[in-house]
Formats: structure tokens, C-alpha cells, sequence
DNA sequence: TGACAATATTGCTATTTGGTGATATAGTCA
DNA sequence: TGACTATATCACCAAATAGCAATATTGTCA
């Protein structure tokens, strides 16, 4: 049983992870380090933005910074970020195929 | 690589989780079914909030609900927010480890 | 120094949502 | 049927925040 503090960390956490722009970020960078620029070019989001979400990564530690010359260059500081994402799309598979076996088998197929 | 659609559906799960009221009720789950009243008590919540909260944790998928005559009875129907929460707390853990090791010597002790 | 490029920050708006009181719905018991 | 209990829903407000344009900051290069 968690006290309301931990609770409170938990779901801060929980919420740094719950927006779909960061995430993908995130997907970006588990390739390997990459600089603000090029998370731009990879998201095609807007300058301002990319580098707010970042900041919020940076601050609940998920990812790492550091300067080279005029670039900053971003790494995944915490790859257990991976591991949960994996839980969740395992709960998303399962339960996409539980729905299509509820299914009656007439509706099932798409074309053959 | 996840697609938009799919990163779009990780997030919204996340979001879930990311309300320290929401794990509350989770973790009190975790012990067994519960009733809404009885999860009112373990949480001392308002009778609307916990409803509406319950009613995100099962159209999430997260939790299932069976009537038992004038109750409802509230189960877990997908363990795996445990395993999730597990790494964050792990997480949680290792940062503060880590903040702890950082800091100078004289300023750790709290009383000898 | 000045011109330029990369990144961060600021001020703002529109949207979302947690919590609430009031009310509706569904079930029990007489 | 009516009184009562448990749960869900409604309408609302206040707080949080993603995204944006504009601007500030920080670094490079001449």
C-alpha cells in the first residue's frame, strides 16, 4: 500500500508518459541520442513545443541532456520507459483480439 | 515505431494512471473486490468522484464490475497496473538513491 | 564586435478534466 | 404501491496544460 506522496510520484510519472507528442519523442530516441533539430524533423512538430516536451522529460528524468557546441543532444536516461510502454501495447494486443474473438465470425473477416 | 493511432492509445492508458485518486482505488483493489461503498470508506473520497473515477478505471478496461443486488462490486481485470506501477516505484526508488549518493557527506545524516 | 543558427522561455488561448452538489436510476424490503 | 439504499449521471467550476507566435538566450563564425 502506497502513502498519498508516493501516489502523488507515481502518478506524476504516469502523466509525463501520457501524452502521445512526448511518447513519440521518446520512440525517437531509443534509437539513440539525437538533437533537438533532428527530434524536429523526426516529430514535425513545431521548435517551441518539441523543446517544451523535452524539458518536461528532462525534468522527471527520462531522458538526458548535453551541449555540444550550438546543438543539444538528448538521450533516454531511463529505459525502463521501454519496458512499460511493452506492458501497455501487451494490454492493448490482448485486448484487441479478445474484442475480435467476441466477435460473431460473419462480421470477422475483411475480404476472404 | 509506434503509429499515431497506437501511440494515441498508449497515452490514454497511461492517463489513466496518471491520477493519485484513480491508483488509490486501484491499489485497494488489488486486495480483493470491493464495493463502491466500501471503496468510499478505504478512500474517503466523495460518493460522485469515486463513481466517475470507477466508471474511467472499467471503460479503460482496467477494472470489472458486477452487480450483487443492491452493490457493485469492483475487481481488477488486468493485473498488469501492478507490474507498471512496479517499475515506476522501482524508478522512484533508484532516483532517490541516486539524489541521495549526490549529496556531500555532512548534509546526509538527519540526527547522528 | 556583428550576423547568424540552435535552443529555451514567455505570454497566451483553447481544451481537458478532477471534484462537487444535485438529481436520476436501479435495486431491496415492507 | 412507497420508503429507503446504493450507484450513476448531470451541470458546473477551477485548475492544469498542449500548442503556438514572439522573443530571449546561448553558442558559432567572420
Amino acid at each position: 500500500m502506497l502513502d498519498p506522496t508516493t501516489l502523488e510520484s507515481v502518478s506524476r510519472l504516469f502523466k509525463v508518459l501520457a501524452e502521445p507528442t512526448r511518447l513519440d519523442l521518446l520512440q525517437h530516441l531509443n534509437r539513440g541520442p539525437l538533437t533537438v533539430s533532428e527530434l524536429l524533423d523526426a516529430t514535425g512538430q513545431k521548435q517551441a513545443n518539441v523543446s517544451k516536451q523535452l524539458g518536461l522529460l528532462f525534468t522527471a528524468g527520462l531522458v538526458s541532456r548535453e551541449r555540444d557546441g550550438n546543438l543539444v543532444r538528448y538521450a533516454i536516461a531511463d529505459p525502463m520507459v521501454f519496458d512499460l510502454c511493452e506492458l501497455v501495447c501487451g494490454k492493448l494486443r490482448s485486448d484487441a483480439e479478445r474484442q475480435l474473438a467476441s466477435l460473431p465470425r460473419r462480421a470477422r473477416a475483411k475480404r476472404g
